[in-house]
DNA sequence: TCACGAAGATCAGCATTGATAATCAATGAC
DNA sequence: GTCATTGATTATCAATGCTGATCTTCGTGA
């Protein structure tokens, strides 16, 4: 009684002029705010559908407003990119982000991989770049899943020629739509919204997996800077990466992006830290 | 003066030499934006976890936005290795009295971390590097460890003054042999000896639980080369790092490795994946 | 209709947190 | 200069949130 007060007091209060945009919720009223038990929501923070962020020791909870927003609206992955107009006063009566739902699993070398996660790969040799995502590739062909290919030019002449190594002739896949290689935008956002569309297109002409390999040097060979790069994965990491049934391998080429690039690269795929990260740093 | 010498890094800076956007939060505003009481914060300050800056006779607590901002941490798994760390074979029967006094931990922002571990973490910012280890070294400082630190200049200072801040006169200890500030030495081969020596005589002068806290750049600063670095610390990890009652925190600025560098810091700090590894991944 | 997954409720152990009190010294208003 | 207020420090104690577990209910789809 005493504490809501406390909590709920003077929230509006511009103390000198300080901006107070950055109302951190905890999980009591995050879950008011969805309607749901607290349970669930810790159920969904720990699903990685509901993103949260930490505090003190006990590592308690705190929403901020635009996520959970964005987890209300979730339900319709085709406009994952859509933000107009969110009805968030009245609730939907079922909320359910799509990876919650999907209770399969893609095989990456021997570890089982959930639908929905993204995940990101770092090597140093050219034979790194392939050693992990042509397997992928392969499997991925043979279940009959579309597989989106992102490169630019070196690296997507050999991740191509290494599949076609083992495969045969690529034609019949791409003619079948399971393989498609998709042009690199000129920026990220450009890049979010071909992604968006093309996942939602293979979605609906009946492929229920998706496969993504990109090659993220596209991104630097584009001119784009660093934080845009981080600025895409965060995005593809909240919108889309967890909104469709898709599998997604960012390959980072270590000769070619900065210390703090990797570092970058490292924390916007937390996805990967759930697997044996030592099998995704490959020579 | 604390907030002259602590703003030399921001970029914005008026005419004057003043930040522009240089506003302090007091305690009472902190809480709020962190949504927990002023008693936490305090809590938070006094462990080192969080930083703040002193002002007046009473020495009130001031907060930069970016402190807190940086505090909050992403989400990520708590489960730490308390039962991963276990020996893999069957249910152990009745153990001798060597293994009874094995099994204890370090913790590390609320993590428990057995001892014999060889970490890695990294960090973009002068803020990330003090984050998680001035409360590491705090904490064994007060439990008795005897406590390492290697780092160049302009590190050691930075991470002696951070130390010193939420924990006062170091004389004491330093006195006492619980925190020996060890000199880099030429190339890996000598540190690695004096290493070895440095641990073997604290052993034997009683101290029973050992840290170490390394800021990899010294290896830069002394003109050696990505590849010996990697030896350096393959040779540490096998020959050193799991043979103490150590555990070894390594540090790898983000801003002065390059990304294969980082690559192989990674890779060659494998203990570090038994723990949530986005919790050393720091800003 | 049955099976399945999600949601909700509950239990336990545990460490952190929040509230409160007492003391002390600096601050700010008059 | 006085004096009430504020914040720091230390301490105690109850409440809360996290983790993991089990169990039941509910709605949907096979």
């Amino acid at each position: 009684m005493f504490i809501m007060m406390n909590k709920e007091h003077n929230e509006h209060m511009a103390v000198s002029g300080i901006p107070t945009d950055m109302k951190l919720l905890d999980i009591h009223e995050a879950a008011r705010f969805l309607r749901v038990s607290e349970v669930s929501v810790r159920r969904y923070t720990k699903s990685g559908a509901l993103r949260c962020l930490r505090v003190g020791g006990r590592r308690e909870r705190r929403f901020e407003r635009e996520d959970l927003e964005a987890f209300v609206g979730a339900n319709s992955p085709t406009r994952a990119l859509a933000e107009a107009s969110k009805p968030i006063g009245a609730a939907q009566p079922t909320l359910g982000p799509a990876d919650v739902a999907a209770p399969e699993f893609a095989t990456i070398e021997g570890m089982p991989v959930p639908w929905g996660r993204h995940l990101c790969q770092l090597y140093e040799t050219d034979r790194g770049r392939v050693q992990m995502t042509v397997p992928f590739l392969n499997d991925g062909l043979n279940a009959g899943d579309a597989c989106f290919l992102i490169a630019s030019e070196p690296a997507r002449a050999h991740l191509i020629e290494a599949l076609r190594r083992v495969r045969g002739d690529l034609g019949p896949d791409i003619e079948a739509g399971r393989l498609r290689v998709i042009d690199h935008a000129q920026n990220g956002s450009a890049m979010l919204a071909a992604l968006d569309e093309a996942f939602g297109a293979a979605m609906e002409e009946g492929f229920g997996k998706l496969r993504l390999v990109g090659d993220m040097a596209w991104f630097l060979d584009q001119g784009l800077s660093g934080d845009e790069l981080v600025n895409f994965e965060t995005r593809y990491d909240r919108q889309i990466g967890h909104s469709y049934p898709i599998i997604s391998l960012c390959l980072y080429d270590a000769r070619r992006f900065s210390g703090i690039e990797i570092l970058h690269a490292l924390k916007s795929h937390a996805d990967t830290f759930d697997l044996p990260l030592s099998r995704f740093l490959l020579r």
